[in-house]
RNA sequence: CGGGGAGUAGCGCAGUUGGUAGCGCACCUGCUUUGGGAGCAGGAGGCCGCGGGUUCAAGUCCCGCCUCCCCGACCA
């Protein structure tokens, strides 16, 4: 029997299978209001798993979790002149509350810095009481002309750290430590996404940072994703609220500070880096079921297997599952299973038992082998280790193939066609060739030394290498 | 906001010169099936985007409005 097409070919219409995807694996669902989204159980447990990792790093990075309020006075905003700037197109603001006209209108917080700031200035005395290290896991809004699902939604969800240090070598520091230890280390090592992580050019950079550091990867449809960011304010919030502390000698001192994010959009990132014609790849580290175990029948005692190897497995730390769906035809569940992305699959039926084995597939490259009832375990524990390796290997391959040497705009734009190109920093002539760039649909995403190393924020991309690209 | 499309069952769509609302998938019931999206039989499901107009009669023609999608400018 031929094979149809149970999605959209990414060959054919990339952003129209990624909606497949998102549909059919049942991550998400559109919200009634435009631009919002119902996030799924099955994806709001891969999104659980991604904020455990996270989570976990943030707080070996010394951070500790609070929570501030969704409605911010209007007020605030218009402290910080870029801050204000940057966000007035897409705040909403509430201005009636029980039934009456608000004194003040509050912004449903796009982000969080003004009220967190006003915070850290009544915490913030003393030298002592530095660093302030805050993260925050939250909804926040942007009014957004043209919603995607997981990529670009209205209210999505994030992590926001916000931090304030006695010293800018220190903000500086901990700016970088996060985007190396908590976003880098998740990218690659959890989701088996590659990322190229530099600096944003002045424009590209947040609204009221004085640096902002970002983690860029490819989708496969050559397109860039902006994975994460992380910024130093300088003193610029800390002078507008007043975070100001005495230092050693006595003196009034204003605080140097950090935020940084990471949100939803990071489901979007997993679909588009490693998905395929037949669904989702999820990484092991992060697929809620990392094997399911396929009855295919459950006769002659392969029901009673099945359900015996689930728990073996489990009892060996993997997150197993059982599928004896027998009403369903067994085709239907392979596909399912393919959709939703779990990395490994065991198929037992009467035949199988029969012969004393089972037979294990992988989700990355398809392939099937018969393996001994005993070996099963032993073999998905190892299948897991494997296809974590191998996406990430696939992946990096990709990257590296799909990013070009270009020596002028022209060839940049060219090449961001179809992927990423790296152009010479004397090539942007000082925002000229960004402007060229911009007008073709491409950007930089991030200035990098020419080895790859992360420059100072004062560096001129004079010396450095930008990344351009298509981007999300 | 600029340009281009589309609103009919949960989803995807058809609906001719105006004449009682249709197909595929999904759903429900039963039987037979089950090693790569099963088959047969039966069944349920509709404010045809909203409002007006023309007409004996409007999903279809006319006027107005609303919404959504795609492409551009902004963005995690």
């Amino acid at each position: 029997m031929a094979r149809a097409d149970v999605l959209t070919p990414q060959g054919v219409d990339f952003p129209r299978w990624y909606q497949d995807v998102v549909a059919k694996a049942e991550l998400a669902d559109n919200g009634p209001v435009r631009g919002t989204m119902v996030i799924r159980p099955y994806g709001y447990a891969i999104w659980e798993r991604l904020q455990a990792e996270i989570d976990a790093r943030i707080k070996a990075a010394g951070a500790q979790n609070a929570y501030f309020p969704l409605f911010i006075p209007e007020s605030y905003f218009r402290r910080e002149a870029e801050h204000v700037e940057g966000f007035s197109p897409e705040l909403a603001v509430v201005t009636h509350g029980g039934g009456k006209k608000l004194e003040e209108p509050a912004v449903v917080r796009p982000t969080s810095e003004t009220i967190i700031d006003s915070f850290l200035a009544k915490w913030a005395q003393s030298y002592r009481d530095l660093p302030l290290l805050i993260n925050q896991w939250s909804n926040v809004v942007r009014w957004e002309l043209r919603p995607r699902l997981f990529l670009r939604t209205t209210e999505f969800l994030w992590q926001e750290g916000h931090t304030a240090h006695a010293t800018e070598a220190e903000a500086h520091e901990y700016a970088l430590r996060i985007l190396r230890e908590v976003y880098e280390d998740t990218m690659v090592n959890v989701m088996a996404i590659p990322v190229l992580v530099g600096r944003k050019t002045e424009r590209e950079r947040f609204a009221g940072a004085t640096t902002t550091w970002s983690a860029e990867a490819m989708m496969r449809d050559g397109k860039a994703l902006q994975m994460g960011t992380s910024h130093e304010l300088g003193q610029n919030f800390a002078k507008v609220f007043g975070i100001s502390f005495s230092d050693e000698s006595g003196q009034q001192a204003y605080a140097w500070q950090t935020s940084w994010g990471a949100s939803t959009r990071l489901m979007g990132a997993l679909v588009m880096a490693h998905g395929d014609d037949a669904g989702l790849r999820l990484p092991p580290h992060l697929a809620p079921v990392q094997v399911v175990v396929l009855a295919v029948r459950t006769e002659d005692g392969a029901g009673e297997a099945a359900e015996k190897l689930v728990l073996e497995l489990r009892a060996a730390g993997l997150r197993a599952q059982l599928d004896n769906r027998t009403q369903l035809s067994f085709g239907r569940r392979v596909v399912d299973w393919e959709l939703k992305g779990v990395p490994v699959r065991v198929e037992l039926g009467p035949r199988d038992l029969a012969g004393g084995t089972a037979v294990v597939c992988r989700r990355d490259d398809g392939t099937k082998s018969p393996v001994p009832l005993a070996g099963v375990v032993a073999k998905a524990k190892e299948l897991t280790g494997a296809v974590q390796e191998s996406l990430l290997q696939q992946a990096r391959h990709r990257l590296a193939q799909g990013t070009v040497q270009a020596s002028t705009v022209a060839d940049a734009i060219e090449a961001a066609q179809s992927g990423f190109a790296a152009l010479p920093g004397p090539a942007l002539r000082g925002g000229e060739g960004e402007d060229e760039l911009n007008a073709s649909g491409v950007s930089v995403r991030v200035l990098q030394r020419p080895d790859g190393s992360l420059p100072s924020p004062e560096e001129s991309p004079d010396g450095l290498v930008a990344i351009v690209a298509r981007a999300y």
